[in-house]
DNA sequence: TTAGTTGTGAAACAATTGTTTCGGTAGCCA
DNA sequence: TGGCTACCGAAACAATTGTTTCACAACTAA
């Protein structure tokens, strides 16, 4: 969502030469001043840049933007986005003194900034290198299977779902009908196995990590500690946070961890991917799987 | 140089008992989102927070700022210090991200910033009204019924999980080894049925939908739109926006909606609630499922 | 010079801003 | 019940917003 500020920044290194010398005069403070644009008036802004306003009016024009209120938003975007996460403290624990419909709006705004820091933690900067690895571990090996159990199969799920529809050597470890540990035998040696579970982390899944691991399968973790007992023993860790104010582990962040990591992996697959992913699609659309764009019933 | 936000924070904290109902609620929104405090106009933001732009004039007199002006910019002043030092930078520099590294980054950026922005709107406030109704719903109905297919699958899954932890009416309609429609048997009139599609819309759940709808069992959708093939066949419809720079649909905002559904429900069911959760507990240790908490192995 | 183009900001505009006022409603005590 | 207080939002306000208009410089070309 949002454009991204990069683009008004090359727009203006583009057409400089071809503004006239008041909004050069414009565009110079506005390139240097983002945060100015993101926070003031046009008129504060012309004043802060020595211009008239209307010549600030006219270098958004000149932009291409329709208004000056679109040009603000990509910076407000762009400066939203280096904010830090807003949640620091405890603040919301401290307001949930209070009863009824109050107390549950403390509590559902406890869930929506526990969610978006957990995902913040997940997707952070830090954290992408062994998302990097992941990756390429996952396109290089020749087989691959992904495990998860209870509130984890869906992000076991959700991760198989999306790199199924343009890898077809990923395997979800189910236990449909058979204990999930059977189906390691699909695994191979040089094999890899995506494993997840958070805290308080299940007997099964941490087995089936350990048996991996000794039969020389290569062991891709996701997890909320980095010395959980299956981060320890897997060869990559992909670690997020889980707090909330739920009694429920949610698994939001683990998901979206998940649904990264298969982006990466479809960068990777390149255009074979995507071609073996619109295979997909048609063949879904031929089945008459979804209803067509319109939404007629 | 300016003024700090958290004398703001400590003295929301401090007076909240002493706020008026209509004043908590601006507090909390104030407290929850500062980045909306410093960008948007008092009317914007009281509209976000749903609450009248009297009632957050009134607040920044509570809390003894002057005016809004004043309090808006310690909310200012705390972005423009958390804003990044970029802008200084010599032109091409920063616009020479397009490749490599580079471009996986600024797509992992995309990530989190849709994933929390998809959360942010399926927990903002105005959409919480149909999310009490459909606990309220949840609780008073004798049976319950979930379904989702495909990438929805673990939305309804998860929402199953969570809810079968203190909740055993809840059902999921999982189609292990039949038709997913044929388990529809399983609910009454005036039960429930929560049923998740996004775009693309699955036939079959649409059709399972229709098909409630017309027995007379209540249908909550848990959809991307309002105008959605099951939102407008459906009682009660809880939207989150799914918007992401991936190609294949991210499940987590819809899961964000399933566990605040969940949480009310839990926080409706009370002691009984917590009673059964409880048992459930008990119940896994016995049977060894998981790890003590020290986590050895 | 003159005619024509280009660049500019003061001024006017409708819309939206923050704030105050005021009538009414909900809840409580007698 | 009636009287009282606390609380709230619609409406009105002056101020300020973004934008457009328009007259006037400054310059070019002939």
């Amino acid at each position: 969502m949002g454009m991204p500020i990069e683009a008004v920044w090359r727009r203006i290194e583009r057409r400089y030469e071809d503004l006239t010398p008041q909004m050069r005069k414009a565009a110079r403070y506005v390139r240097g001043n983002p945060q100015d644009v993101a926070l003031n008036s046009l008129r504060a802004l012309a004043r802060h840049a020595d211009v008239s306003p209307a010549a600030m009016t006219r270098l958004t024009r000149a932009l291409d933007y329709p208004s000056f209120d679109d040009f603000q938003a990509a910076h407000r975007d762009w400066l939203t986005r280096a904010a830090p996460a807003a949640f620091s403290g405890k603040a919301g624990e401290i307001l949930a003194m209070s009863q009824g419909r109050d107390a549950e709006d403390t509590l559902l705004d406890g869930v929506a900034r526990a969610e978006k820091a957990n995902i913040d933690s997940a997707l952070s900067v830090s954290r992408r290198d062994p998302l990097r690895q992941a990756a390429d571990r996952i396109v290089a090996a020749p087989g691959l299977g992904i495990v998860g159990i209870r509130s984890c199969f869906p992000v076991a799920f959700s991760l198989h779902y999306s790199l199924s529809l343009f890898l077809s050597k990923a395997r979800l470890l189910s236990g449909t009908g058979r204990p999930v540990a059977d189906e390691l035998d699909l695994l191979a040696p040089d094999d890899v196995l995506v494993a997840v579970t958070v805290a308080p982390y299940s007997r099964q899944v941490v087995e089936i990590v350990d048996h991996a691991a000794r039969r020389g399968i290569g062991v891709i973790a996701i997890t909320d500690d980095h010395l959980s007992p299956i981060a320890r023993a897997a060869e990559i860790a992909l670690v997020s946070e889980n707090r909330g104010p739920s009694h429920i582990a949610s698994p939001t962040a683990p998901i979206a961890v998940g649904q990264a990591l298969a982006m990466l992996v479809l960068a990777r697959a390149g255009k074979a991917g995507l071609e073996t992913m619109r295979k997909r699609e048609a063949m879904l659309e031929a089945t008459d799987a979804y209803l067509n764009a319109t939404g007629a019933v």
